[in-house]
DNA sequence: CGTGCACCCTGCCCTAAGGTCAAGGTCAAC
DNA sequence: GTTGACCTTGACCTTAGGGCAGGGTGCACG
């Protein structure tokens, strides 16, 4: 003749699952009930109020380590704590909407992660005749570049386009990528990295514009780590790119160190 | 000479802390770099390349679970998993967006958990001169007939404004409250209880009307808690319920046993 | 040469709101 | 007597990392 409903009639009721309701008692949000003579709790109507109560702030997306204040505290404190909360959930809203934005590019805008305009001259490198594998290591200093030094990035790409006009210089870089199969003592190494000096030091657009003003040597380090991308694969492509760095600070242009 | 950079510097580079990177590693997201001789991490620019996509992703509300499988895949398959990723994120938003309503309801709608409308009953009753204690047990009242038995909420309030226009009732009903302090075998509890029924009787619009047709009895069950709520706590009243029950079912009237 | 400071290492426990599984007790029906 | 539905507690799992303890390393300053 135990009297009051099981945990699994009042769950149903109020619309939760068991769990949740031993949830809520273990937070201390829903007081126990008394138990019957075999253990079981037994839920009358007020302890269904309460757990109605609870279960209408949880839903509405109120913390539960907030609802047992909340429910103890006057009408007024009461919708301040609930515009408090509002607030919060419109912060965490916004953020999730910004992220999808931030997807949705990343599926429909950007291919492989870039805008559209790096990609237009990834697909120009493949068309001039470039190895798909060259291609696939300026896309990764495109990212590179674009995650450490966002704010040279648009004047990265444009460089790129304008050294793709010109095609002598189109001409040496390929050599360039032959270099990659080259011994690093190969005496055509010295002999390209004159020319290639020569040309970027005859069209000044095709260096790299200085960074800002702040943060030299950190911004230094990390335009750094874009230009020596995969370097530390192709030790030839590393001493061409170092010859041709000296040859153009012998020229007066300001290239830091890595 | 250990070239690299440290995990700090490549976490400021890529923007996210230590931890983060060390949680991609042991999530097999990004593999570990080679260590120095001190057993410091030290990456290079391919470590960085990985970490960045892996960033772009996460920051884009991919879970981490899928990113690993998600850089390894094919152009079509990576935008249709963003695509998967994306219809999900704007589930979670739409889910928030609706608790946020439903909270601003509660701040600025409702008062005390209830529509206006429940609220403008309370507060007649109030005006009529029933006691705090006795327009707090109906507002209890109220709340569980909206949880446990929201489709007949509506008619539950209609009968209760209905019931306030009727001043003899609402004497009688004041009766009843007195009755909370009468002993359960008070004579005068017979009388009420007649008096109560034959009002009832004479008026059909005051009695309930029959909840919907499926799950009879799990809805009146439902529908007898919030009957009977606080009843435990005045066996007086609770007698006095099981009367004017009594006879209206006497009179014919279906109302189901708790 | 010692000391302080900044940085690195691993490993353990913590979050919110429950879900899942295990092992065992209770109840009513067949 | 047994089956199935229900109840009990407890321990471990989830996300994406945060915090802390205890200890090692490298560099600058006195």
């Amino acid at each position: 003749m135990a009297d009051g409903l099981t945990i699994g009639q009042a769950a149903a009721f109020v619309g939760v699952t068991i769990k949740t309701v031993r949830h809520y008692h273990r937070l201390g949000l829903v007081a126990e009930p008394e138990r019957d003579g075999s253990g079981y709790r037994r839920y009358r109507s007020a302890d269904l109020l309460r757990l109605v109560q609870v279960r209408t702030l949880a839903e509405a997306g109120v913390p539960l380590a907030e609802i047992g204040d909340l429910l103890d505290s006057d009408p007024e404190e009461f919708a301040a704590s609930l515009d408090d909360v509002e607030r919060r959930l419109t912060e965490r809203i916004e953020d999730l909407i910004a992220r999808r934005d931030t997807l949705h590019r990343l599926a429909h805008g950007d291919r492989a992660l870039l805008p559209d305009r790096a990609c237009a001259v990834l697909d120009r490198l493949a068309e001039l005749g470039f190895s798909p594998d060259y291609v696939a290591a300026q896309r990764e200093a495109l990212l590179l570049a674009r995650a450490l030094v966002p704010e040279i990035f648009d004047s990265f790409v444009t460089r790129l386009e304008h050294s793709l006009d010109d095609p002598e210089l189109v001409e040496l870089t390929k050599r360039g990528v032959d270099a990659l199969s080259w011994d690093p003592d190969d005496p055509r190494i010295e002999e390209l990295a004159s020319a290639l000096a020569d040309k970027l030091l005859a069209d000044r657009a095709l260096l790299a514009p200085p960074t800002g003003s702040q943060n030299q040597s950190d911004a230094a380090a990390r335009y750094g780590l874009v230009n020596h991308h995969r370097e530390d694969q192709a030790p030839a492509i590393a001493r061409l790119n170092a010859l041709v760095e000296a040859k153009l600070r012998a020229a007066g242009i300001d290239i830091p160190h890595q």
